[in-house]
DNA sequence: CCCTTATTGATAGTTTTTTTCAATAAGAAG
DNA sequence: CTTCTTATTGAAAAAAACTATCAATAAGGG
């Protein structure tokens, strides 16, 4: 069993088909993918897969932190695995692919600046980078 | 002429009564607004005002980087006016009240760090803070 | 192996966003 | 100030994204 499975299991939530593809091509994917696009690779093994189940499944496994919601450059929504912890991407621009990064002590950094400066009590954080990755990077 | 007019008639586009009223709104507001919001607001003044103008006019606006659409924690869209150069916001999760920051020495050092480790070439950052204002704190 | 109940899929509905196109009005030119 | 060109608009309709409802199914405790 592995370790999300574990922690659905734990959270009182049960382990299925539907469920366990979609982990399996989130934790597969280096980019984002869409609802959309989950339900189409999901349906190829899991015939009669209904789309509501992508989205159900989707904000379930958001609730519990095993994904994340990116941004995309254009505004489009897009799923991501997480690995415990961690939350930050750069995503290239070019192919679509994306590399997590942990917030070091530079973020640590930024935010208890920005605290002072501004007054607010920060409790959550989105950041997300775009750029080229060395692959895309001059062609 | 104010300066995103100005920067609207250098650009080629035309300086119109929708144009003018949805940049007003989000000048005078201190939270995000969404589509749907604005179009209601700017209806008030403008009775036969188009959605459709609504989104075409933010369009226009996000490529001319004179707002920045933001994500708030329900996933919905907002938009908010932005100030030449930062693109930053702190939004409180009780009132929805936000705070342009600029992106400091430690955001710079951040994204060094992480070009280094990664190996991209970062272009674009897109950075959030949710949390309380002074405000709600406490409440 | 059975039973309870969370989960699913089908259907239908709502909300959000995009497309199309004739009518309108901004702003350059006279 | 008036005329002309053409970017912009609004209405209507369509497509896409997402949500709600509910009977049928299957996960997993007993």
């Amino acid at each position: 069993m592995s370790a999300w499975e574990e922690l659905l299991a734990q959270a009182g939530h049960r382990v299925t088909e539907p469920r366990r593809l979609v982990m399996q091509l989130l934790l597969a994917s280096e980019t984002p993918l869409s609802p959309q696009t989950l339900f189409e690779s999901a349906r190829v093994q899991h015939h009669n897969l209904g789309l509501v189940t992508i989205y159900r499944t989707l904000e379930l496994f958001e609730s519990l932190g095993l994904v994340c919601r990116v941004h995309l450059k254009d505004g489009c929504h897009g799923y991501l695995a997480v690995s415990p912890g961690h939350h930050h991407f750069v995503i290239c621009e070019r192919c679509g692919g994306s590399v997590e990064f942990p917030g070091g002590d530079d973020l640590r950094a930024l935010i208890a600046d920005i605290e002072a400066r501004t007054g607010y009590r920060i409790e959550e954080h989105l950041l997300q980078l775009l750029g080229l990755c060395p692959n895309c990077q001059g062609k």
